[in-house]
DNA sequence: GCCAACGTTGGC
DNA sequence: GCCAACGTTGGC
């Protein structure tokens, strides 16, 4: 799960440890979490749109998918007008900290893995917030976490 | 700041 | 339903 440190990093999902993923405004990722996530589910947290982009730490999904309400009020950056309380286009999950690496695993690094070469979120042009990932990807992952 | 890639919009 | 134009994302 993607998301800019300078609007919402690991360090604040740590300080409060639970959050709403919300601002999620894209179809295939908003099916993604309806019908994909379960609550239980983990995530890896990465950082983009930054100095060193890369997984910053890790998640645990703690709802399920609820109506996002910072789409029905105009005030909000994320506001959009095709949804409101009675037709709910858009939706959230509610996030739980795990844990944060000393040391991030940089998409550099990620990169260098021939075995996460057809992770998602490497892809070209991959613009999705959220990616599914292949348990095989998780658990390769979850051995670089390890020593990181 | 640049630019490739992609999703969305809207005219036709 | 097509597709050009536009806005956004995100690595570099």
């Amino acid at each position: 799960m993607k998301n800019e440190p300078e609007s919402f990093s690991i360090d604040d999902l740590e300080r409060v440890k639970i959050e709403p993923w919300d601002g999620i405004r894209n179809y295939q990722v908003r099916n993604f979490i309806r019908d994909k996530m379960s609550v239980g589910d983990k995530a890896y947290f990465y950082h983009s749109s930054c100095k060193i982009p890369g997984i910053v730490g890790m998640m645990e999904i703690c709802s399920d998918a609820y109506p996002d309400h910072t789409a029905w009020n105009p005030e909000e950056h994320y506001y959009d007008s095709k949804s409101d309380p009675e037709n709910p286009v858009w939706l959230m999950v509610d996030v739980k900290f795990i844990s944060k690496l000393d040391e991030p695993i940089t998409l550099q690094e990620l990169r260098s893995h021939p075995e996460l070469e057809n992770m998602r979120i490497l892809q070209r042009g991959n613009r999705l917030s959220i990616t599914p990932l292949d348990k095989h990807h998780w658990d390769y992952i979850q051995k670089l976490y390890a020593v990181s």
